[in-house]
DNA sequence: TCTGTCTATGAGCTTATGCGCATATCCAGG
DNA sequence: CCTGGATATGCGCATAAGCTCATAGACAGA
């Protein structure tokens, strides 16, 4: 039957944990957090969007625990909080590249062992991993 | 400056990922799975759903390859496909149990100790840690 | 205290999405 | 072929959430 299930608030709980990641714009905001604290002004101008835009989602990655910030002066330095983050990324980076490394085997089983498997060591910087078109 | 960054597709690609997560009805869906092997009947039972909202999310995961379905006559057996969502719960769980006992030292500095932190297997079927109201 | 700068927040628009109803599609049996 | 059960999908509604503009609040300097 599986009835025992995780309670409603547990649920509710993880999957806004989820919910916080599941946007494109704080995901960046978290990875270029991840490299070094910044100030809203360095964010702004790294992803484009507007200041308002930026200080909720800061404001709500905050309130999760996963950023801090600090005043210099009249600025806030924000800074990531929670190397939680990071070991998400890491997970679905290395499940990403995975799935990608399958499909090339079925395109051409040849080339197997070509692209490595090793585990990266986040959501950092690296693009392509071998840009067939 | 911190201009190299995750490419936007990639990141679009990462937030889709975890937007799947984010959904409750979702989640609940991959936590029943995780226990075995279901038809769309026993879900729709399980969680209180319609059918069709239980058939477009299992699309939706399905799509993502987090579960496959094999047919059994008339009936779709569904099962969990991906460990990947089992780590992730995971991760996600000790950190709100982290939290949870941070608060509590907050609280009442002695009890510290009692709730033992010792990492959890995965987003299973325990639900009150301390029942704390 | 007044001013300028930086950040947070209320209000509103727009899009995305959860959710169910009705229906179409698929499959096994008579 | 027709019937009935099981699942998928078009449609619409209601709500959530992204996003921006305008504005309020916080802080440093004159």
């Amino acid at each position: 039957m599986a009835d025992a299930m995780l309670s409603p608030q547990l649920l509710e709980e993880y999957s806004q944990f989820f919910r916080l990641l599941s946007e494109p714009a704080r995901l960046q905001l978290l990875c270029l957090l991840r490299q070094g604290p910044l100030d809203v002004a360095a964010l702004i101008e790294a992803t484009g969007f507007s200041q308002s835009h930026i200080s909720r989602q800061l404001g709500q990655l905050q309130r999760a625990g996963l950023v801090n910030c600090e005043r210099d002066g009249v600025r806030l330095i924000y800074r990531a909080d929670d190397p939680l983050v990071e070991d998400l990324c890491t997970l679905v980076q290395n499940r990403l590249r995975q799935r990608l490394e399958a499909r090339l085997q079925q395109l051409s089983p040849h080339a197997a062992g070509q692209t490595r498997s090793r585990p990266v060591a986040s959501c950092s910087t690296e693009t392509s991993p071998g840009s067939a078109s």
